[in-house]
DNA sequence: AAACTATGGACAATCGTTTGTTCATAGGTA
DNA sequence: TACCTATGAACAAACGATTGTCCATAGTTT
């Protein structure tokens, strides 16, 4: 037996229950259940139930002028880090009766891309990552007139953000380098200029200052966050005495153990590498990959959550930085060999 | 000077060039221009620039029972096939004016999904990508009453299903390894008795038959796709005599890889391993990993596009099957070495 | 000059909800 | 008995577009 090919409306329940369309709408909401006689209300249920009644979102969004629809703006999709963002918003929106809109497409036209959503009101907010702090997206941002945060990434002028504590990882990082031995260490980080670039490297200097160990210039490169970047970075890296490097992301990790491997270097024996941020794939790499979690799930789920609350009216603090997670100590981090550093 | 607030509508724009809304929503869509007198049009098009006049698409989803989006069920986001996929479907579907919903619960919870997008009339359509063929999966799709593509699956019953050719890609890559000279070759396969598990063996076998080697069951191990899977499948197939591995998918190599190299294998030299898929990652591996291409964002794309031109109204082939792309060779895939195999 | 026909736009209904307001009734109070 | 007050539910007006129909006007035909 099939179901009624036509999806049922309030006024076929209404019709079916002999009530008023505006009733039926208030007895399934569910609200003000005191103005409504429960023989009323039983019937109106029953009748929904019936006619496997199910409520227009449109409809709704158009009377309400509210989608219950977020945008989720990120550079690329295959980076679990993004990922991971993605599922932690999703999670919580789905919480609240939000679907997540997604669109990938890189900054270029991200600026179209957040004008089409939010002018078209296809979504209440928007929440955007990106890779690099880029001008043009905080205008396009301000234009769109549409409640917004950003994932990771501060900029002057943007109400809302949620950070990952990157230099406090990065201190972490560093720290368990020296606490393995280790007192030449290299730092793989990214764009200077970047605000996590600059955080990274404060965490870095940190932990290095902590220990008594002076900051040496020639260990530090910079680059994007590629696997080319990091083959390359570490080019620089082979010429100085470093036994470890910490590295910004697991991507430049990996470049960096490919390339020394291809150099003919033992690892983890002749350098140690760790990395910032963690995802399976850290124990796929050889050697398995030490890293320090970062909880990039929890910063979509913090960021959606902070935007809902946001559209619900709330007042949230406008900006969270979230402590990075746990030492996830695998196969690529040893104590420095005692002998003579390595040179080429 | 700040645009006004409020977003103009259609009545903003015909008050200010004194018409009927009904001519300037003609107007803008385009249509039927030639009822139109040239100089109203640009009295509108003035007025509606003016106000700086966006569409609402809400209330244009209403009227025309078309919410011009479609949704995407994925059980994974990390995964590269999935994020790909999502890229091409994203891709084409903004292209005909559609955004792209995405849902990534695993198939437990799709049926929900599925159901909310669909019922709530939130998604035109649906993409549906899951791990294995799932029949809850299929009779809640039916239920949805919603057109609906299944991605790299087919299941009876389902209208559309875009596929890849994986038993083409097993043929490839197993010939490939043929033509270096291996004749023990091991399969690294999935859950037998799904669809995609089977294809593959098939062209394993296809190429085995072209070249004259017997097919040995032994050679062969089934499990499901994961690193860990990988690892323990491997460990059957170390007592053979295999020189090769013809691997399902990435990870399921790189478990393997990482279980052998444990083992004190030497790569590629004692154990050539080929996968199907690619990914950036397979790269990363040491040693880098060769391949198969397959045409996941294609599939994405085509999905989408299959989609969209049944939604138009239009008569698509009800199944498609891509073929896989290039052969990526590597470095973990070499000739067997001369001397009689390892054997443990 | 009368009648017809395009042409250009206005009119109005509609999509399915939500929600402020009104109204009838019943019970309670003065 | 007359009046007031809750109570429960109907009424009706939006939300912002799309689209079928109708109606002037001007131009064309006979």
């Amino acid at each position: 037996m099939r179901k009624q090919r036509q999806k049922a409306t309030l006024v076929d329940v209404a019709a079916m229950a002999e009530v008023d369309v505006s009733t039926v709408s208030r007895v399934l909401r569910g609200q003000s259940e005191q103005r409504i006689r429960a023989e009323t209300r039983e019937r109106i249920l029953e009748a929904a139930e019936k006619l496997n009644y199910r409520p227009n979102f449109t409809a709704r969004s158009l009377r309400m002028s509210r989608t219950f629809t977020l945008g989720i703006v990120v550079p690329q999709l295959d980076n679990p880090v993004f990922s991971a963002a993605i599922r932690g918003a999703e999670n919580l929106a789905a919480q609240h009766g939000y679907s997540l809109l997604i669109s990938h497409r890189d900054l270029g036209e991200a600026a179209t891309t957040i004008a089409k959503l939010s002018q078209m009101n296809r979504v209440d907010g928007l929440l955007v990552a990106s890779l690099d702090a880029d001008e043009v997206l905080h205008s396009d941002l301000a234009e769109a007139n549409v409640p917004y945060v950003l994932l990771n990434r501060q900029l002057s002028g943007a109400p809302f953000s949620v950070v990952l504590d990157s230099r406090e990882a990065a201190r972490k990082a560093t720290e368990y380098l020296v606490s393995l031995g280790h007192r030449r260490i290299g730092h793989l980080g990214g764009r200077l200029g970047g605000f996590n670039a600059a955080e990274r490297l404060a965490g870095y200097r940190a932990a290095l200052d902590a220990a008594g160990i002076p900051f040496d210039p020639a260990l530090v490169t910079m680059g994007d966050y590629t696997f080319g970047a990091g083959r390359k970075a570490v080019r620089e890296l082979v010429r100085t005495d470093a036994t470890a490097i910490m590295a910004a992301t697991l991507v430049s990790a990996a470049g960096a153990m490919a390339e020394l491997r291809l150099a003919g270097w033992q690892l983890p024996e002749e350098m140690s590498v760790i990395a910032l941020h963690d995802a399976d794939f850290a124990e796929m790499l050889f050697p398995a990959l030490s890293t320090v979690m970062m909880p990039t799930e929890e910063m979509g789920r913090v960021a959606a959550d902070l935007l809902i609350r946001k559209l619900a009216g709330g007042n949230p603090e406008p900006v969270r930085a979230l402590p990075p997670g746990s030492l996830m100590i695998r196969d690529s981090t040893v104590a420095p060999r005692p002998g003579a550093p390595r040179s080429k």
